[in-house]
DNA sequence: TAATTATTTTTGTGATCACATTTTTAAAAT
DNA sequence: ATTTTAAAAATGTGATCACAAAAATAATTA
């Protein structure tokens, strides 16, 4: 019944309550803070956001086109549930669409965007060391889609952080259940090779970073979260 | 006002508006029957399909979410202007999804999909054959899908359909003021390799398909079109 | 007690309306 | 004739309502 949990969000004004609604919910997903099968109904959405249907059915669409949610036969909508093969998909899907990414944003690069990515993984590494995990997740997301986004004519993000809001709901499980997140930092070796504009070395640090990283969860491993999240 | 040209479309038995609203202005948008640049209202799409703003609203956003349409700073919303650069993005994008989704569906390929696939590019020849452009190119694209869907756990699918969409403005360009588009055929080459379960071969085939197809355009070319189209 | 049927409630869906903003058209001034 | 200003029309947005389908609950039967 609607007593959902969704953490509060400063709602810049000028936004409109769908574009509200839509990253509310995405937000709650990504950490996921809705479980995985468990099924969310307009009207309860509407009501703990204090709107109307209307805009939560367009935030609703728009997350189901981005991957987010799943539609089923019966309408009902919901968290897709993870299995250990999807996400193995997510993740060598992952690693090629960032690999590529960085490639791309390698000849638009500036050493004012390079400084911005130092910047940003000294203020991850803070975060890291006072085991502030929510906030690290947040700045490693920001490394990457600053690398990305250098490419003025990049087409590619939307489909980088859809991939992120998928795998988003099992870093939520890990972080229930694992003591501390374990993290990987490829981010200077991959400042190094953007420096001397070496397509290969920022791919190879960018693939070594996610493989090592999100990608390190040995299958056991995955399938016992999975059972111990009751999936 | 309000003259949108929206080819008719079969509405199934139990398609809810919004998703009948979706499918038909995608397949406009795939097909490049709808200008880029040129703006699309709510009611005057509900009114060239004979329904209510609500559910039009809901196609729009998800169009907007798989890249198809792009909203504005004055909330307008059209089809996104076509550049030399970002087709150059998108086509570098498609060829690399693809070649990774063809990879992917390697292991569970079958023999019955395969001949599917035979089937689908004999009658896509046919097309070709009889010059009829717009079913060698819905075949092209069943072709492709029924190679990546062959993997059960695929979540690379609706990307895939995200970069044909976004080149379809560019595509309905080309075949208005080009006699003839020219059909690449690497698909024997791609069914050859599958049969062997040869994944780099499959991957070539697929790569060589993309960069002598939609990827074989001279960047002088390109320009030329979008002059023409008066992009 | 377990299974089936009937009733009630909840839910998704789409049309309509009111409001604010933007765009277009008409009128006036320079 | 060109620019400014004023009025009118069009547009995006979100709340509300009615309806049908689905789910949950209550009542009944085996």
């Amino acid at each position: 019944m609607g007593n959902l949990a969704l953490e509060p969000l400063e709602r810049p004004e000028g936004m409109t309550t769908h574009e509200y609604a839509h990253r509310r919910l995405r937000q709650a997903i990504m950490v996921g803070s809705i479980r995985p099968g468990e099924s969310l109904t307009i009207r309860g959405i509407a009501e703990a956001m204090e709107s109307s249907p209307t805009p939560v059915r367009e935030a609703l669409r728009r997350l189901s086109s981005e991957g987010a949610l799943r539609v089923l036969d019966n309408r009902r909508i919901m968290v897709p549930r993870m299995t250990a093969d999807r996400f193995s998909e997510l993740v060598s899907l992952r690693s090629m669409l960032e690999q590529h990414a960085a490639r791309r944003a390698v000849p638009h690069i500036t050493e004012r965007r390079i400084d911005q990515l130092a910047e940003i993984d000294r203020a991850q590494d803070e975060a890291i060391a006072r085991k502030d995990d929510a906030t690290a997740l947040l700045l490693n997301q920001e490394f990457h889609r600053t690398l990305y986004t250098a490419n003025p004519e990049q087409v590619i993000m939307p489909m980088v952080e859809s991939v992120w809001l998928q795998l988003g709901p099992f870093l939520g499980i890990a972080m229930e259940h694992v003591a501390q997140l374990y993290f990987v930092d490829r981010h200077q070796e991959a400042i190094a090779a953007l420096r001397k504009r070496d397509e290969d070395a920022v791919a190879a640090a960018i693939r070594a970073d996610i493989s090592e990283g999100i990608g390190g969860f040995e299958r056991s491993a995955i399938e016992n979260l999975l059972k111990l999240a009751g999936q």
